[in-house]
DNA sequence: GCCAGGCATTTGAAAAACTGATGCAGATGG
DNA sequence: CCATCTGCATCAGTTTTTCAAATGCCTGGC
């Protein structure tokens, strides 16, 4: 770089006041700082800022004339990044970014943005649905501040602020012969044919608590999406888990499904706030946090009470 | 200020590269300089700019990236205005100030603007015609690099580059006595009543005129203007004396005139460039300069030849 | 479990910035 | 016209900042 801002600064100063020793007494430093700052500006640009007028200051030449406005310019774009920085560390503005784990990012965000927005509508909000996997590494990286996710096999150096228990159901479609209970077991349902939805740490998951009962799973199909496998649900392929109950629980074409509770005391999932420990929270992530946090009351008393 | 160009500068290259000992290598300079540049503006903006993964470099926050956006604009301003002094001082750009004598501005620079603009259309000239003494100020606090005007009183640290020599003339209107003559001595003159142009420095002149054959010129009138001169005399108030001829003499009342040359050898105007004598050129005023001698030659073949 | 990678910290040296004093040239005032 | 004053540049010495090599420390990979 060729010059510094304080240079600059001292120059507009010198020039404001076509004065050396009245920019140095304004600006608290000595007459010597405020000199060589001119004449170092002088050096780099190869341009004449200044006429000396002996014993009674300076004045600017047209050259310095031009630099001048450019110079404040420059300062001024300097000043508005500090303050945009501070504003940016000690207010609710700007964008924060957020992954919302696939299930039921759909149930939770749409109404959480109208609510969050509504209140802070200066504030940019990017979310992206994705899995487990991807949003463990886009936190990792910096990418979002904050997940709303399971704890699921999240890393040691994470932080979880849980928010609510969503334990396992099963679902079934209306013709299933279990379809009717007001509650099942896994171990009823071990021995029929299981849709799978085939998630990265989801499927271990739902592996695990047959194995905590020391069952197994009879797998029929193995899908990558929430609708395909009410789909198959829905037409009598088989049973499938779940730990996001929805407000109308019917497939794409229309079959009715059921959530039935699961009898056995299953751990659940545990639906919350992830992000990296040692990344400080913004102004904007403080009040995300607070955001979500009303958002989930609500929905535990309506749609995620479904499942229960 | 709260933070220099070259730790912005740090920051970015770190940013970009997700690592400090990249960004290090691609500035040629130490690790630990950029590290603590970081440090610095992390410091300064109470923002966590990036996260650090132990042993695999880093990345920038969600904050980061908002706050290297316009990291980066400011050192592209920082860059411009690098530049923009650069060109300043190596090319024919910007803008140039020019003052002009007020009789001669309305003939020499018209034609002058339009022979330079249309060779260097970048460059935005700022003319202003004016007295001998506002002039000789506007030199000397910088408000213009050039004048162009006689040399005319002007202080030792001016320096002159002369252009052409315009001898006194008289003015007559048809009606004189002496209008018919090819020309008059200022003996005969002195007689008459005379109007007079009452202009700082320009009224000396004429004065010293008639005081280096001496005689006493016999004031009539003392006017403003030009035009109210040449008024006065059409219509038979007096004569009065001029440097800078005109294509068509004539009053702004259609009364017409007659431009006399003077028997005496008297002291001749020099017209040219008056500059500050420690104010390097600019190539703009260099260019102007050029083009003032390219102007003036033409003229001095048209209409200045008119007064001799 | 050891090695390598990569950021932070330490330490000492070099560069830059700053200051008070001085010099210098023109302006000011009687 | 001389003495004084003003205000920028320069100098010398000190403080502050910058920089880099070495070191430490933590993690991931083999």
């Amino acid at each position: 770089m060729r010059f510094t801002l304080k240079q600059l600064h001292y120059f507009v100063a010198a020039g404001d006041l076509n004065s050396v020793t009245k920019a140095a007494e304004a600006l608290h430093v000595s007459q010597p700082s405020i000199s060589s700052a001119i004449l170092h500006l002088e050096e780099v640009t190869g341009l004449q800022l200044f006429v000396r007028h002996h014993a009674q200051g300076l004045s600017l030449t047209p050259s310095g004339q031009q630099f001048i406005r450019k110079a404040k310019q420059l300062l001024t774009e300097a000043d508005g990044l500090a303050h945009y920085a501070k504003s940016l560390s000690d207010d609710v503005v700007g964008s924060i970014n957020v992954a919302g784990f696939l299930t039921f990012s759909p149930i939770l965000i749409p109404g959480l943005l109208k609510r969050f927005l509504s209140e802070y509508p200066a504030v940019k909000v990017n979310c992206e649905e994705m899995h487990q996997k991807d949003i463990i590494q886009g936190l990792t990286n910096g990418k979002f501040e904050l997940a709303l996710t399971y704890d699921l096999e999240l890393p040691s150096d994470f932080e979880f602020h849980p928010l609510i228990e969503l334990p396992p159901f099963a679902i079934l479609g209306a013709d299933h012969p279990l379809a009717d209970r007001s509650e099942v077991s896994l171990k009823d349902l071990a021995e029929h044919p299981m849709i799978l939805l085939d998630w990265p740490m989801s499927r271990e998951y739902f592996f695990s608590l047959f194995l905590s009962q020391g069952l197994e799973p009879n797998y029929a199909y193995k899908v990558q999406s929430i609708e395909m496998m009410r789909g198959l649900v829905g037409n009598g392929f088989g049973y499938s888990l779940g730990n996001t109950p929805i407000a109308k629980m019917q497939a794409q074409d229309g079959s009715p499904l059921r959530q039935v509770p699961l009898k056995e005391n299953l751990r659940p999932m545990r639906m919350g706030v992830a992000r990296l420990a040692d990344l400080r929270l913004t102004r904007v992530a403080e009040a995300f946090i607070a955001t979500v946090e009303e958002q989930t009351r609500e929905l535990s008393e309506s749609v995620f009470a479904g499942g229960r």
